[in-house]
DNA sequence: AACAAAA
């Protein structure tokens, strides 16, 4: 996937933070005298087999979270890193990863390191990752992923592997079936920490790192930072390098976004009207459930359109080459689950549809963050049913703006169903044009409190974490005196590790994240501070919402 | 009201 460093070239300075005000413009022209101070790869620290095969894919800039974290994993530290995808976060691991690798040879069945990622399709990107920058490098990877041939899996595990990218699920289970010992394991990456939360793989993955040697180096990378989030990072890692990147704000302002109510019925008739009246180079289509995905993918493909289905019950050879004919343009659309509505990595989306509107609000935010990519103005629509008008409601108040309504040809707006008092606040105008830029605010530091008294963590957690700190205090070489680089008169740390008492938990869920975030740079958009909420019911705090949806005249990239 | 992952 060449998408890793689609933003090398981004309007970003060399804090790693948007080059904010100028931003709009610059991602168009030639890069000005001034951005030449940008990093480059050689200045890393990587070696010369890894610059060479990055030099010929062409990339000279890291982007920021590359430049910020690669040293800082080559000298052993642990690192957590708050990045979206589309910030070249998977390269900013696989490529140290395969320095601190080369150099010495896997043992059968002891893999030297563990990537967990959250679903098959992200596994497969990481692999590709490998593939390209370890082409001189003879280092061995292998997927171990559900859905397809354990015995393939066993045979690549018996020749000894390096690099072991895997989804919790299977690993666990080859792990028990003894064809796997992860003595040897030194580096864990956990990547998209927030995605395995909400799909409660963290006791998985927590059972996963009781069998990794304590004395390991660990990158812990996830989208958000919310406080359950924040309290796994803590449990996970040591002393870590705190990284922090968001995309360029002018990426998050160039999606144009519109909502079509119509009847049920004629959802799939405006989803064609819409298709056939805008320039759709590939597009996105979110359906909520895996069967309305088959359907409306027959459906395209009987009036001709070029059409794909994904979703978690296809096999997964199917998943796979459905992803790669739409990556490569040999289909326009891929209709999905919202199996793809985070993290997978398609470069230059033109369009996203929901052809039904995500039953959370958050899930919006992530189907339309596919598209208006790399400073092009992207494109998102959503197909509402009179039922639908709580949902529309949830999104508007997380996203702080309404979704500009919007007519298609020939088929009649529909009404909310009943008791339709949808507050009156100028639908028909898409943007307040208000800048978006306010960050975070104090209010809801002192609210953070509150969530520290929340349940948390369980007795037997904090004693293998203990455990493991005297273990690795130990060992002095080679991560060094870096129990003496922690600051010790931060309190919040002190606070955090004092839960022995609390109730023990095994699994985390959104409703149980606490209500507000703190410490995160100013470049954070506010909406990844936000508490993710799943009850709908009565947010006690009023959301505020960063990301600029609106079809802002002054933006356009073109 | 669904989705993701181990069968």
């Amino acid at each position: 996937m060449g998408g890793a460093f689609a933003e090398a070239e981004s309007p970003f300075d060399e804090n790693g933070e948007p080059a904010a005000e100028a931003a709009g413009t610059e991602a168009t022209e030639a890069a000005p005298a001034e951005l030449d101070t940008r990093p480059l790869f050689s200045d890393l620290g990587l070696s010369e087999p890894l610059l060479r095969a990055i030099d010929e894919m062409g990339y000279k800039h890291p982007t920021p979270i590359q430049a910020q974290a690669i040293p800082y994993v080559l000298m052993g530290r642990d690192v957590l890193g708050v990045a979206q995808t589309g910030t070249g976060k998977t390269a900013s691991f696989t490529l140290p990863l395969l320095d601190i690798l080369s150099g010495s040879r896997a043992r059968a069945r002891m893999p030297r390191s563990l990537i967990l990622e959250p679903t098959r399709e992200l596994a497969l990107q990481v692999a590709e990752n490998f593939v390209m920058y370890g082409k001189y490098t003879k280092l061995t990877h292998a997927l171990l992923i559900g859905g397809e041939s354990m015995a393939d899996q066993k045979a690549a595990l018996n020749a000894g592997v390096d690099v072991l990218i895997a989804t919790p699920g299977r690993l666990l289970d080859l792990f028990e079936r003894g064809g796997l010992l992860m003595t040897q394991t030194r580096t864990l990456v956990i990547d998209e920490a927030d995605r395995m939360l909400d799909m409660g793989f963290i006791p998985d993955v927590e059972r996963i790192v009781t069998l990794l040697s304590p004395n390991r180096q660990t990158l812990f990378f996830s989208a958000t930072m919310a406080p359950e989030i924040k309290r796994l990072a803590d449990a996970f890692l040591q002393d870590p390098k705190e990284v922090t990147v968001s995309r360029a704000a002018s990426v998050a302002t160039t999606i144009v976004t519109g909502l079509a109510l119509v009847d049920e019925h004629d959802k799939r008739k405006a989803l064609r009207k819409l298709i056939r009246s805008e320039e759709v180079q590939n597009a996105l289509i979110f359906c909520n459930r895996k069967r309305d995905v088959d359907m409306l993918h027959k459906s395209l493909t009987k009036h001709g359109f070029s059409s794909g289905p994904l979703h978690g019950d296809l096999a997964q050879s199917l998943r796979f080459s459905t992803l790669e004919k739409f990556k490569s343009g040999e289909i326009q659309l891929l209709v999905c689950s919202d199996v793809a509505a985070r993290g997978i990595d398609i470069g230059g989306l033109s369009h996203v549809f929901n052809f039904d509107v995500p039953i959370h609000a958050e899930d919006y935010v992530h189907r339309i963050g596919r598209t208006g990519r790399a400073g092009r103005t992207g494109h998102a629509y959503t197909i509402a049913s009179p039922e639908d008008r709580p949902f529309v409601e949830a999104i508007e108040k997380l996203t702080g703006k309404p979704i500009p309504p919007m007519e298609v040809e020939g088929i009649e707006t529909a009404e909310w169903a009943e008791g339709s008092t949808r507050r009156g606040r100028g639908r028909g105008k898409s943007s307040d044009g208000r800048s978006t830029k306010s960050g975070r605010d104090e209010s809801r530091s002192g609210a953070a409190q509150g969530a520290e008294e929340k349940p948390q963590r369980s007795e037997r957690r904090d004693e293998q974490r203990g455990e493991r700190r005297n273990e690795r205090s130990d060992r002095n070489e080679p991560r060094g005196d870096r129990r003496n680089d922690r600051a010790p008169e931060r309190n919040d740390r002190n606070e955090r590790q004092d839960r022995s008492n609390e109730p023990r938990r095994d699994r985390y869920r959104q409703e149980d994240l606490g209500p507000a975030v703190v410490g995160f740079g100013d470049e954070i958009p506010a909406f990844m501070l936000l508490p993710i909420r799943r009850d709908r019911r009565a947010p006690d705090a009023e959301p505020e919402v960063e990301i600029d949806v609106g079809d802002d005249p002054g933006f356009d990239a073109g």
